[in-house]
DNA sequence: AACCTCATCAACCGCCGCCCC
DNA sequence: TGGGGCGGCGGTTGATGAGGT
């Protein structure tokens, strides 16, 4: 015997909510002790799924949550958290206060893994991608550098892949920047006299890379990590 | 103005782990 | 102790709007 289905499907709405079915969940909420979600539909007045009002509320109605747009702070703080989690996307809510699970996921997909992929960083991984031909000879030099140590992730995609720690899987597509305009995609800033070093999309010899708690720079060619930015006391966005 | 393409994000689906009987 | 119920999680989908042609 399966597993009972945890609605009605034939009796429940299903789509965007209307304000009316807004209205019935938060004054449910707002009026009533915690109770099962599975009861609350029929206890509410919904022509709903218990887990459709649970993501409803968790994700939308319920106080404290901030909506609009990631601050460069909180952007920075996924990154890191990407870094050291990994996909966890309720890990991450609960160190971001006023941001959902599904806020950060979709914030991740639509905007940072993009701009991540732009700077030459393997979102998965947060290893610079470099060309496979890079790959080739980097793994030809004697001077081998291992990458930083930026997440068990990422040691343990390394440690899968061919025991190089380089993920060529999706270089030529993302440091070629012949197809590409040349615009400044990010800027390091130092805290002192350093200036700016902004780093272009396409430029093919340095990339950055998350290491957990920051940024530091790596040289594409050599497949090697040039500086923290941290311990330089340098900013980035 | 009409159509097409792409980006965004709310919502759904299915699986997993915990808890309770 | 095993099985079922439930909530929670992460991946995916699809509706919608914006921008481009």
């Amino acid at each position: 015997m399966g597993r009972q289905p945890c609605c009605d499907k034939h009796m429940v709405k299903k789509g965007p909510w209307t304000v009316e079915e807004d209205r019935k969940l938060v004054q449910f909420m707002f009026t009533n002790q915690p109770c099962r979600w599975r009861a609350l539909p029929k206890l509410a007045g919904l022509a709903r799924c218990g887990k459709s009002c649970r993501l409803r509320w968790k994700n939308y109605l319920q106080p404290d949550l901030k909506r609009g747009c990631f601050s460069q702070a909180e952007e920075h703080l996924i990154i890191d958290l990407h870094a050291s989690l990994g996909n966890r996307w309720s890990k991450m809510a609960a160190r971001l206060p006023g941001r959902t699970d599904n806020e950060i996921k979709n914030h991740w997909n639509t905007h940072i893994k993009k701009r991540l992929i732009k700077l030459g960083i393997d979102p998965v991984t947060h290893q610079p991608l470099i060309k496979p031909a890079n790959a080739a000879a980097a793994a030809a030099q004697t001077t081998t550098v291992d990458p930083p140590p930026s997440s068990a992730e990422a040691h343990t995609a390394a440690s899968t892949e061919n025991s190089t720690p380089i993920n060529t899987g999706h270089g030529s597509d993302c440091t070629s920047g012949t197809d590409r305009g040349a615009s400044m995609i990010g800027c390091l800033w130092g805290a002192e006299d350093e200036g700016a070093f902004p780093i272009d999309e396409d430029d093919e010899l340095w990339a950055l890379s998350s290491n957990g708690s920051g940024f530091s720079v790596w040289d594409r060619d050599n497949c090697m990590e040039m500086f923290d930015c941290d311990d330089l006391g340098m900013n980035y966005w």
